[in-house]
DNA sequence: AATCCCAACAACCGCCGTCAC
DNA sequence: TGTGACGGCGGTTGTTGGGAT
C-alpha cells in the first residue's frame, strides 16, 4: 500500500506539510514524557494519532506509541538482562527466529526493542567473532543443545552454592509480589504476578515440546533470579563461555 | 586533557495486516 | 470490493556514554 508523502511513516497524523515540518524528532524531553504519561493515564492506551493530536505533542502517533511501550509504560524493565533471560532469549529465538514481540511476551517487562538490541549487540557480535552465521543451523543447534544446557548447569550450581541468598531473595520477591525482578504488582496492575507465572508455564510446556534435554525452569523460581544482585546483569558471553562454544562449533565440523 | 572508538540503547523508517467506511 | 487510516512489527540508524589510547 502506497503511503502519502505527508505521512512520513507516521500513519498520517499530520495532514499538511506545514504541520509535518514541525514534527519533533530525537530524544524525548521530560516534559513530553509527562504530557504523554498524563494523557494515557487519563484515556488509556491506543488511538496513538489522537494522543499526538490532542496533547499538542509535536510527535507522530507512532513515536508516542513507541515511547510509551518502550520507556514510559509501568513495569518496563531496562538494562541488566539476567542470565535466565539471556538463556530464554536464545531458546525462544532458536524456535521463532526474529519474532521479537513474540519472544518479548515471554519475558515480562522486557520490550521487543530491548530484546532485539540485545540480540544484535551481543549474540550477533559473538557469532561474528566465531565466524559463524548466527542463523545457521549449526550455530543454533550448538547453542541450544550443547551450550545452553551447560550454561544452565552453571547457573544451577551457582544457585545451590548460594542457597541462602536465594532463600532471602525468594522471600523478598514474594513479599514484593515481584516475580520478574523489578516489575512490582500494584493496585493498578494486579494481574502482573499471574501474568508472569502464566508466561513461565507456557514456556515450560513449549520446552518439553521442543525435545530439548533441559529446562530453564529446573532451577526453581527462575524469575526470582532476575532481582538478585549478582545474577542480574551477568554476562553470558564471558571469554570462558565463548571458548567453550568455539570448541563445540569446531567439533561439529 | 583531548580524541577516538565502540557498545548499548533510543528512536526512526518502511512495510504489512486489519478494520471501517 | 476498493481505499484510506491506523497500529504493529522488524530492520536500521542515530546518539550517547564510557573506556582506551
Amino acid at each position: 500500500m502506497e503511503r502519502s508523502l505527508s505521512e512520513n511513516g507516521s500513519s498520517g497524523t499530520y495532514g499538511s506539510s506545514e504541520e509535518e515540518m514541525s514534527i519533533t524528532k530525537g530524544p524525548w524531553t521530560e516534559e513530553e514524557d509527562s504530557v504523554l504519561s498524563d494523557y494515557i493515564t487519563l484515556h488509556g492506551e491506543g488511538h496513538w494519532n489522537s494522543v499526538a493530536r490532542y496533547t499538542g505533542l509535536k510527535r507522530t502517533g507512532k513515536g508516542c506509541r513507541l515511547r510509551w511501550l518502550n520507556y514510559l509504560r509501568p513495569n518496563v524493565r531496562r538494562g541488566n538482562i539476567t542470565l535466565q533471560e539471556q538463556l530464554m532469549i536464545l531458546d525462544l529465538h532458536s524456535r521463532w527466529g526474529n519474532r521479537w514481540s513474540k519472544i518479548a511476551e515471554h519475558l515480562p517487562g522486557r520490550t521487543d526493542n530491548e530484546i532485539k538490541n540485545y540480540w544484535r549487540t551481543r549474540v550477533v557480535k559473538q557469532a561474528k567473532q566465531l565466524k559463524c552465521d548466527v542463523n545457521s543451523k549449526q550455530f543454533r543447534d550448538t547453542l541450544r543443545f550443547v551450550w545452553m544446557p551447560r550454561m544452565l548447569e552453571r547457573i544451577q550450581a551457582q544457585a545451590s552454592s548460594s542457597g541462602q541468598a536465594q532463600t532471602t531473595l525468594t522471600s523478598k520477591v514474594q513479599a514484593q509480589s515481584d516475580p520478574c525482578g523489578g516489575a512490582t504488582a500494584t493496585a493498578s496492575n494486579p494481574g502482573l504476578l499471574s501474568e508472569a507465572s502464566s508466561a513461565v508455564d507456557v514456556h515450560e510446556a513449549s520446552l518439553s515440546d521442543s525435545g530439548a534435554s533441559y529446562s530453564l525452569m529446573g532451577c526453581g523460581s527462575w524469575s526470582s533470579y532476575g532481582a538478585e544482585e549478582g545474577y542480574g546483569g551477568v554476562d553470558l558471553w564471558t571469554d570462558e563461555n565463548i571458548w567453550f562454544l568455539q570448541q563445540q562449533l569446531a567439533d561439529d565440523f
